[in-house]
DNA sequence: TTGAAAGCGCTAACAA
DNA sequence: TTGTTAGCGCTTTCAA
């Protein structure tokens, strides 16, 4: 009856429907899914009309139609609680590569320490009927679980965790980086290492600490009155931490290695080292935490420094959210390791 | 007749829909949908009992469905081909706040220099039926335009241009950033000014280089030979530069002023000046692009700097491109002014 | 081999 | 004030 109706008489822009194809094509409705599908029993004739028509008129099906009757909508939610920083972005990167891959969508949220937000954000991603959900916070802090959430929603916490423990969570081994750090710096000879780092109410600063305690147990080393500093994740700092550990101590009391709880204080402990005439690694051997390469690599010297590998975080973030979605059902936390990337600063 | 089976029956996860919320509140479809949706004539004793009986069970809308209905999705595709970079990221932010606060949400999508898969993404976005699309690109480069799109779909590039010059597109104004820097070292006194700057295949090179000789001549000054000089975008860069301006060359050669193309290169150029003894701002006064405090910041002394506004870029972009879906025609390049940032590397 | 029709979840026009 | 119904664009039986 009113099939005449051409989709261009409607206001505003449209994009050509299924309709269209069919009606041009001269063929029914079914058809043309059919055709456009590559599935059913059809005339190889009818099917060559169909999908030529579909490519002429610039025919793309709806996805939001498509959707309606699979289960899936074929999009997951990727809400940040840290202003897509400098941590979270390699993270995203592989996010989106993995989900790219498999003809899934992202919807991206940004709500920074703000759960009125979230929640906003939440509904909206819900409303939208996601696969599955990607939950990223500020350098691996712990925050309180976000919800309510449907039942049987994957999540996954990235770089980040709840703070019952109760979703799966993927972060990398920030004491396990912090031991591999010290290790190497045993083993290029250093024996007095102090600990420069950020500050305290950052979890992975009390974790790195007990990455280095542990490391020193295991290597029979002593950790020295003063060779734990915590202050800010700046270069500034790293600086001021140097003076503190060297101007007006006897030489046998300073530290011949750093360990930097982050390449910008690393980056400043170097320079202040420098302006100092301690040659860095012959006299004091630096490891930096990050493997930020805008700091490692503009450092004089270049910075070694712990890699947390964010990318494969997100590789195996994505991962296992599909096959979570997939059906699979996982918990727990999991934590990915680090990796001694090893430049100037502590090769001797 | 088969209106008794619940959602539950099925297989998988499954949100509640409106038909549960009638059935559970002992009403019709159209009743229920008129109580949620606030519209209508209703009692005020059934609208109550809809929206508690939706509360209970946790009813939210299927958005795919009601934008089977609407012309709009309310959803727009963000395609990068600059992978998440530091430029692109408070654009994005600011991006993501607009729409945001507008209910649209954001498919995010990044194709770093792969057409295949950029089309990819094209193809993805335009199946979602976004109702818009932004483009940004790196470093404000010119770009071939993303296409083939629908004809009347709403595109904006975002600190980067398609160079046929054809659709709306949002860049900061390089040259008048540059001009900027060039009036200020002006006005504190230097008269023999450089520009140490990055790679001339990068479209901002050329634009700083141009703002930077414009300014030049408005300032009654000439360019010295030597004194522009293109490199990398990197500290090292910055320092050897600095080598070639300074090291062997009369003082009365020398320049007294430095306009750099980055805070990178900058910082390296103030680094080699601190190592060289020459007093930064005092014997020579620096000015760098892009205002990136972890550089400005940390650099000896802190750098006055050009910022793009990146995040007012963003901003302006939602809400031109909202403008856009709500029907106004826009197009043409606007450029955003950038602003002067003083700090102690041009303070005399 | 093709067409007709039901239905995914929702809204809106029209009846009752 | 409430219910019924016709779609939105698509897929998928089931008939023809």
């Amino acid at each position: 009856m009113n099939d005449e109706r051409s989709s261009t008489e409607k206001t505003g822009r449209h994009s050509p429907t299924i309709r269209d194809v069919a009606r041009i094509a001269g063929v029914s409705i079914g058809t043309a899914s059919k055709a456009l599908n590559a599935n059913g029993r059809l005339r190889q004739e009818t099917r060559d009309k169909v999908t030529r028509v579909a490519r002429e008129i610039g025919y793309r099906p709806n996805d939001m139609a498509q959707s309606l009757h699979r289960t899936r909508s074929m999009t997951v939610g990727v809400l940040s609680t840290d202003s897509f920083g400098r941590f979270t972005l390699p993270i995203f990167q592989a996010l989106e590569e993995q989900f790219a891959d498999r003809g899934i969508a992202i919807f991206m949220c940004n709500a920074t320490d703000d759960p009125e937000r979230e929640r906003q954000h939440l509904d909206q991603l819900l409303g939208k009927r996601i696969d599955g959900l990607v939950v990223t916070a500020r350098r691996a802090d712990k925050r309180p679980p976000v919800g309510p959430l449907p039942p049987g929603l994957p999540v996954i916490y990235v770089y980040s965790q709840p703070d019952d423990g109760s979703a799966l969570s993927l972060v990398s081994d920030e004491v396990g980086g912090a031991r591999l750090a010290v290790t190497h710096l045993r083993e290029i000879g250093c024996t007095r290492i102090a600990h420069i780092t950020g500050p305290e109410h950052f979890e992975a600063v009390l974790e790195r600490r007990r990455g280095f305690r542990e490391a020193l147990a295991l290597e029979k080393l002593t950790e020295h009155p003063g060779f734990y500093l915590s202050g800010k994740w700046s270069e500034q700092w790293g600086r001021e931490a140097v003076a503190k550990l060297f101007d007006g101590v006897p030489a046998d009391q300073q530290p011949d290695g750093l360990f930097c709880g982050n390449d910008q204080i690393a980056r400043g402990a170097a320079e202040a080292l420098r302006d100092r005439g301690i040659d860095v690694p012959g006299q004091v051997a630096i490891v930096g935490f990050d493997n930020w390469n805008v700091m490692t690599d503009a450092a004089r010297p270049p910075l070694t420094s712990i890699d947390m590998n964010l990318a494969a975080l997100g590789q195996e973030a994505g991962r296992l959210l599909v096959d979570m979605i997939g059906g699979d059902s996982i918990g727990g936390i999991r934590r990915l390791p680090c990796t001694l990337v090893v430049r100037q600063s502590t090769q001797r």
